[in-house]
Order: structure tokens, then C-alpha cells, then sequence
DNA sequence: CAGTGGTCTAGACCACGTT
DNA sequence: ACGTGGTCTAGACCACTGT
């Protein structure tokens, strides 16, 4: 039903963000299902192909998730290691290991040019750095440096995040703020020695470097995020993969 | 129209397939745009929401893109580059740079277990090995070794693959095989020596791999290949990013 | 203007999981 | 048996592109 004439958006895009502001604000826990499509079709008084296509939408952005025969789940409360399923460690086309998360410390940081950019804060704000130490059956794998701002959550300290089992679980249950990973980016680099002595590996040595942003379902920037990963498994050198004929 | 009572897949899913069997033979050039829904819908006995529905699936898989008022039309016949989009290098946020290409060589070689695994044939068969070299504004960025098996590709060599522009460019031009990329995997290593002679950079430093499996339509394993990425500027130090309060 | 893809609707039946 | 999502159809109108 589109009654609006001054609308610009489609409708199903309108749905959408309803939708998001709803999930958002916690509406459904992951384990109760959302209204089925033809109760939201008759909630907001548009036709039950409109509301599926937005709900396939959200699925493709990993927000929801459906069982056919059952009904459509808000995807778990994000797990800090996000969907960096390209990087390891593990093999190619080996099934991923599960990782552990250890939460190493929660302080007060002010915010240099670049992360302030990307948080769309001034230059100086005052920020909560987390660390997060990844292991892979009991291998540290990952080392996580986490920017937030600290207006948008006063309060948060290392305690919470312990209790919540990290970073973003704690944003959803003590403030209400359900993330989505915006974008990632990835480069190499020499580790650097003060995250070497965290990570409790050799200074120098090449790790992969995960930049990623955090955003709230409404679109605003959450969190800054550096991660190194150690992918262990070096690469081929040509020789070894093959031989000239 | 659905009278075959044996079918398991969905009509969509055949649909696709169809498509991309006709999409692999070249049916279609990158500026001639497919047959309208309603024709392929008609051609097919389907309705025209049907054809719809596969097309925007292999719009997301990325082989064909629409124009509204257009029509619908073959990706661009894939770039060696691939979808590394991810990677740099350039900035987060940063558009991405435009890349050129140099041929190094191509030859034969013998597959060794991991590649012979990847790309379906026995150990020890007969390979192309062909080496690009990537830059950016004239600096060395990367460089590939992209393994592909000699039997299907008999004749080729480094004058073609120089006149296609690519060796996804040759596959379709002389091989009439259109491919598309499978999976991507990265990981950190220290550049080998070999390759540091190649890409003119320093062995040992740190240097991001990703690996690539490339199918073509039908879904056969095309080729294997291993990219080294010069991602450039380093990964911030903690200590860079922010003060401590 | 004609033709394309994009959106939206309405209704039907199927496949699956729960009750 | 029932309700869910998954597929498929048919028809309408809109927005954009090229002529």
C-alpha cells in the first residue's frame, strides 16, 4: 500500500529500516522468532512479497537468519571475532577452529586523527581502548585493539565485558546497541614490538593487519577496530609447490 | 511451467544453470545485453518472476549487471585482479587505485600435492605456472603465480596471454571458458626470497598472500593461484593511534 | 515513444519443523 | 494438523534509457 506520494525510497527499504530500528532496540531475542511475513505484511500494511524481499535483504547482510518450517531469528548478538572467515589460522578449505576470546584490558585513550575520522567524533574525544587476546586451542592467534567512544558509553569497564563475553554482547545488553560490521580491510605488516609482548610472539615478525568498523543497525560508528592475526602456515615459496619440467 | 515430477532442484536453481552454460559458451559479449525476462521467460516456459529471480542471483555471484531502462549484461570479462578489494593498496575508506599489469613468463611445470588436491588432477601433472606482475602508479604492488592444468589449456603461451590481456581474458578468448572466482583466503608470511627478486622489494619483509580458486561456469577447478601483496604502509603502533589518558 | 529493469500486489501450492 | 518459510505464477504500474 503506497499512499505516500513524496516517497523516495522503495518500500521495501522502508520496511527495512523499521525493521532494523526494531531489532535495534532488541525487540527479539535471537531465540523468539520474528512476527511471520504475512503478520508483518499486515502490521505495516504492505504485501507479504514486500516484507520478504526486505527480510531476504536483512539475511544477506547477516542480520536475520530463517528456517523453513520454523521462522525468521535476529542473527546471534555479534561475536567480536566477526566474519573474518577469510584469515585464518587453518587451512584452506579446512573447516574453521573455533576461537577463544580473552579480554586483557579496558582504558581511557584520547583519539588520534585517523580513528576519530573514522568515528566521526573531534580530534582528542576521549575513547575506551579494549583488548582482546585470541587463542586457538590455547594458541594466541589474534590480538584485538577496540576504539569506542566513551560518551556514547560511560559506565563500561572491563568487568562488564567479562560478564557479557565481549565487546559487542556487552554493547547490546548494557546499552541497547546492536552493531553490525561495517567494512574490514586488510594489509600486512611487520608486528610491532609492544603487540609482540602481548601477543607474546617474536617483534617483526609478519602478521595481518584487520581494520574494521562497527556501526549501529541505524548506521553510526561504533567502534575502531585494529586486530593482528598470526596466520602461522607460511606461504609457498614457488619452488616448493611444484617443479619445472 | 513445472511438469517434471522428478525434479529435486528448483526451477530458479535450473534456470541458473542454463544461463550460466550459455554465459560460458559466450552467447553473450559484455555489450550485447541478454534477452529481456519476459523473452527468456517465454523461451523457457517460466514465468518472468522466475527468470528474475535467477538473474539477480548471479547478479550477487557478480556474472552479469543490469542497467534499468538497459538491459542485462555479461560481466566484464573477469579482471586478473580479481575481487581483492579488500586489499589494498590504497587507504581504509580510500577509493581504490587503478592497477597494471605485467606478464613475466609462463611455463611448464609439475603440480605438487596441494595444487594437484585444489585443482582436481593427479600429482605431478603437467602445468602452466604464469607469473604476473602487478603495479600502481609505476611501484610494484604484487605478484601472482596462477597454476593451470596444460591438458586444457594445450597451446597456450606468454604471446597470448599478452595480446588477451590476462589469462582470464585468454581462457575466454581462445578456450572459450568464462571463469569465475571460487574462494579467496589470505594470510601473513615473510616474502621468500625468490619473489622478493621479482617484485625489486626486500626478502623477509612482511607480505600479505591470498589465495585464489577460480572455477569456470560449469563449476570445474580452473586454476590455483598465489598472490604476494605489498600492502605498503604499515599497521598503526597502539601508541600512534591515541595517548593514554 | 517503446522497451527495459525495478517495485508491488495477490494468490497458489510445496517443503519443512513443530505440536 | 498446523504454521512457517520457499517457490512459482500473473498482472499492474513506475523509473530509466535510448530512439
Amino acid at each position: 500500500m503506497n499512499t505516500n506520494p513524496l516517497r523516495r525510497q522503495p518500500l521495501y527499504a522502508q520496511i527495512k529500516s523499521r525493521l532494523l530500528l526494531r531489532i535495534g532496540a532488541g525487540e527479539w531475542s535471537s531465540t523468539e522468532p520474528l512476527p511471520s511475513e504475512w503478520e508483518l505484511a499486515s502490521e505495516m500494511a504492505v504485501s507479504q512479497g514486500t516484507v520478504r524481499k526486505a527480510l531476504n535483504d536483512l539475511v544477506a547482510a547477516g542480520v536475520l537468519f530463517r528456517q523453513q518450517g520454523r521462522g525468521t531469528f535476529v542473527a546471534d548478538p555479534v561475536d567480536d571475532w566477526g566474519r573474518a572467515a577469510l584469515v585464518f589460522p587453518g587451512d584452506f578449505e579446512g573447516k574453521p577452529e573455533p576461537l577463544a576470546q580473552e579480554l586483557l584490558s579496558c582504558s581511557r585513550v584520547h583519539a588520534g586523527e585517523d580513528v576519530a575520522r573514522a568515528l566521526q567524533i573531534r580530534r582528542g574525544a576521549p575513547l575506551f581502548r579494549v583488548r582482546l587476546l585470541w587463542r586457538q586451542r590455547s594458541q594466541v592467534a589474534a590480538l584485538d585493539d577496540a576504539y569506542l567512544p566513551e560518551e556514547a558509553f560511560e559506565g563500561m569497564d572491563a568487568r562488564w565485558i567479562r560478564q557479557s563475553g565481549g565487546v559487542y554482547a556487552t554493547l547490546q545488553r548494557r546499552f541497547g546497541v546492536r552493531v553490525r560490521i561495517g567494512s574490514e580491510q586488510m594489509q600486512a605488516a611487520s608486528l610491532p614490538r609492544e603487540e609482540a609482548g602481548m601477543l607474546g610472539a617474536m617483534a617483526e615478525q609478519p602478521v595481518l593487519v584487520v581494520l574494521r568498523l562497527t556501526h549501529s543497525m541505524d548506521g553510526m560508528p561504533v567502534e575502531w577496530r585494529q586486530r593482528f592475526c598470526l596466520t602461522g602456515k607460511s606461504a609457498y615459496s614457488c619452488g616448493a609447490l611444484c617443479a619445472a619440467v
